[in-house]
DNA sequence: TAAAAACGATAACAAATGTTTAGATTTTGA
DNA sequence: TCAAAATCTAAACATTTGTTATCGTTTTTA
């Protein structure tokens, strides 16, 4: 739980009171490899924060085609937050890649947190304008830079990716074919 | 200024002193036809209310090309809000399509709105929230529907576009070149 | 630990999309 | 109002990227 607390106090003041009433509400949860810690169609009623691991989120298109839109390591946040934040039904699967440690933050704590925290609202807001410029860089980064020069930095953001991920996870991240991928990456050594 | 007050009061309570103080930071301000409401390289510190007209965000890739990013119209706010909330230079343009009348709310306004209103914070949350639903939205549109079918309903995000704005400019939004949209156009009727 | 599954590279081919150029029409602005 | 600029379509061609299939290697799991 310490690296959860450091990740809030990173972003608000909060007393050890109000510490221990959150952390009241959340509660310890392990997934192993290839399992789902959520699935389409329901709400989005829950955020987890990963202490061990590595997930992916996995979107189904309308021809059937899996998409992989998004990694999350340790110590970040995960959680389909539009669906969170719109109540309605979830569109990603969120997949283990290694077994995973999280912990769980479901609605009720964030609902407390708005009302009961000093800062509650002041942390909602962070957390949306964290997400927000998170989006906008992904964004930017596709007119910006070419797929390979994405498949490049891309341990800027996920250290140790292509260790921890199968290229062609990595390939439909960068929005590209597994084979386009390879042949990128022979035409440019 | 009715207009905007109508819309800070669909997100948050906000009392009559309140809002006189608020408008006390604000501002109108007009642009004429293809004149910029903002240029790149230098931080965002003000966000607008659209109360008339329509502009669009351009960013100029590493290329030289130019893209639209997005159109803003009546009752709308506009900002580069990544470039705000981090102080980092702006990249985008934000040119009037028609000529615009808008109110200004520089960052002292926002500011003083978040020490200062009842629920300054929570504004702060729910445009944040907003911004990030939106975003999100753009992304779920570019896995779930086709350049055609986003051409073809593009009117319910921005009534009227297709009379407001030049087509190469809408092929630029939805990421393929006019005559590509020209030929879709072509084929599908 | 052995069979099965997943993975990555490669080649041949197909499809989608971009580029360039031209010309007719419409819109804009002095 | 009229010349200049912008716009849209079209065609021919080029390029990028995807699809399918194969094969050797690595990883997983029963």
């Amino acid at each position: 739980m310490e690296q959860f607390i450091r990740a809030i106090r990173q972003m608000i003041s909060i007393s050890d009171t109000e510490t221990d009433s959150l952390l009241g509400y959340c509660y310890l949860k392990s997934f192993s490899r290839k399992t789902y810690l959520s699935t389409p169609g329901k709400i989005c009623n829950e955020v987890f924060f990963i202490t061990k691991g590595i997930s992916r989120n996995i979107l189904i298109d309308n021809e059937g085609v899996e998409h992989t839109t998004n990694f999350t390591i340790e110590n970040q946040f995960i959680a389909d937050y539009a669906s969170f934040l719109q109540k309605t039904p979830s569109i990603y699967y969120l997949q283990a890649l290694e077994s995973i440690e999280a912990v769980v933050m479901p609605r009720e704590a964030i609902e407390w947190g708005y009302h009961n925290l000093k800062q509650g609202d002041r942390l909602g807001r962070l957390i949306a304008e964290y997400y927000f410029v998170y989006h906008d860089n992904q964004i930017r980064k596709q007119y910006f830079e070419t797929p390979q020069q994405r498949y490049e930095t891309i341990t800027q953001v996920f250290p140790d990716i292509h260790n921890r991920a199968p290229q062609h996870m990595i390939a439909s991240y960068l929005g590209i074919t597994s084979v386009h991928l390879s042949r990128l990456k022979r035409t440019y050594v």
